[in-house]
DNA sequence: ACACTTACTAGAATCCGTTCTAACTTCGGT
DNA sequence: ACCGAAGTTAGAACGGATTCTAGTAAGTGT
């Protein structure tokens, strides 16, 4: 139940060996697999271990609960769609168009895998973890959207963290299967379009 | 993990015999109040149903799993919340004004019981159940934001779930110790401001 | 090489949600 | 008053997350 004080993204200090690194690697690829079908109850730490090659100690080790574990997988998806997105960044003209971009982009990711994009969601609702998520998505959204940065209002913060905000509660609602794709677009365009209107200029009808 | 198909909320339906209402009662009590201190941990099905004085096979038959439960007890609680609202109905001037006020008025209702507060929340987002309680929140957002309860606009609705999205996030910010009662309510607030905005109206400022 | 701290392993043990069993009650109809 | 269906009970049993234990391997400083 408690945080993750090891083991941050990136190059993971208290890591000392390099096959430290490998087992962590292994474990998170087994977990990612398992969660890949199944979702979260196929994702048993047991069968985590097992399939990475080590002892479920030793996971835990490496993971002192489930939901560390969960945290770290979606860590990396989200590493994913942030290089996804500085390779190709969104071409909308309006700020909202381009959140609008990102979120839509990061639902398809999703919805390739829904059992694991159920399984991360609902995990990191419930963590009780400092969740690098809500905070990521919203700074990933301040930026695209177009403020530089490093200065954004506060206003500014809480609109894209908002939006964040709705954007995961329509996508549990997709895994509820009480959105379509097509949904979850019109609905994240409506409370983009107000959330991130452009500040100062004109409003477009 | 299923719904629950009997016991809709008010006089619930399938319970023959007032004692069965009391049981009913009894385990809803029993398990609201030990949830208030303890949270879900506490609110272990063991100890409700002996608290309730009951046996555990009977304890899941009326709520065939822990989630059930927690869904019931949260009903509860809206319900209370909906008749406090209509004994003493929002007085903003604005929409956007009447809703922040009745999202606020939700928040201290949850905050006097934090640990119930918490439980509550964090299952209802896992619940695979169909949840009454986006739902319900958006439709007394729209409500109490002045649209004709029946036949308001989808675009309103998408606005009012929105909001209702962010303040459950924020919830659950505030539950994880990373806002206090002033941050959520001044964020809800310029939330609300651009969703909840006058439609075709002038735009202050 | 040696001692020592730290990491890892296998497996048992614990905790809690949930399911199952067998016997006992309660209720509605006759 | 009696019968069968449905509701209750105490308690055992099962499954999966988490914890604990004793022993083995690996890395570090001297």
């Amino acid at each position: 139940m408690e945080a993750v004080q090891d083991l941050p993204p990136g190059t993971a200090p208290g890591l000392r060996t390099k096959s430290q690194l490998q087992r962590r690697r292994r474990i998170l690829q087994a977990a990612a697999a398992l969660a890949s079908r199944g979702g979260v109850e196929a994702m048993q730490m047991r069968t985590v271990a097992e399939r990475a090659g080590v002892a479920l100690g030793t996971l835990y080790r490496y993971f002192p609960s489930k939901m560390d574990l969960v945290v770290a997988v979606v860590g990396e998806e989200l590493d994913m769609l942030e290089s996804s997105i500085a390779r190709r960044p969104p071409a909308a003209a309006t700020p909202d168009g381009r959140a609008v971009d990102v979120l839509m982009r990061a639902t398809r990711g999703l919805m390739r895998e829904p059992e694991l994009a159920d399984a991360l969601i609902r995990a990191l609702i419930l963590a009780d973890v400092e969740l690098p998520f809500g905070d990521r998505m919203a700074g990933l959204l301040v930026r695209v959207a177009g403020l530089s940065d490093g200065h954004a209002t506060e206003e500014q913060g809480v609109l894209a963290a908002s939006l964040g905000a709705v954007w995961v509660q329509e996508l549990l609602e997709m895994l509820r299967g009480r959105r379509t794709y097509e949904d979850i677009q019109r609905r994240i365009e409506i409370a983009a379009s107000r959330l991130l209107a452009e500040f100062p200029a004109s409003r477009v009808e």
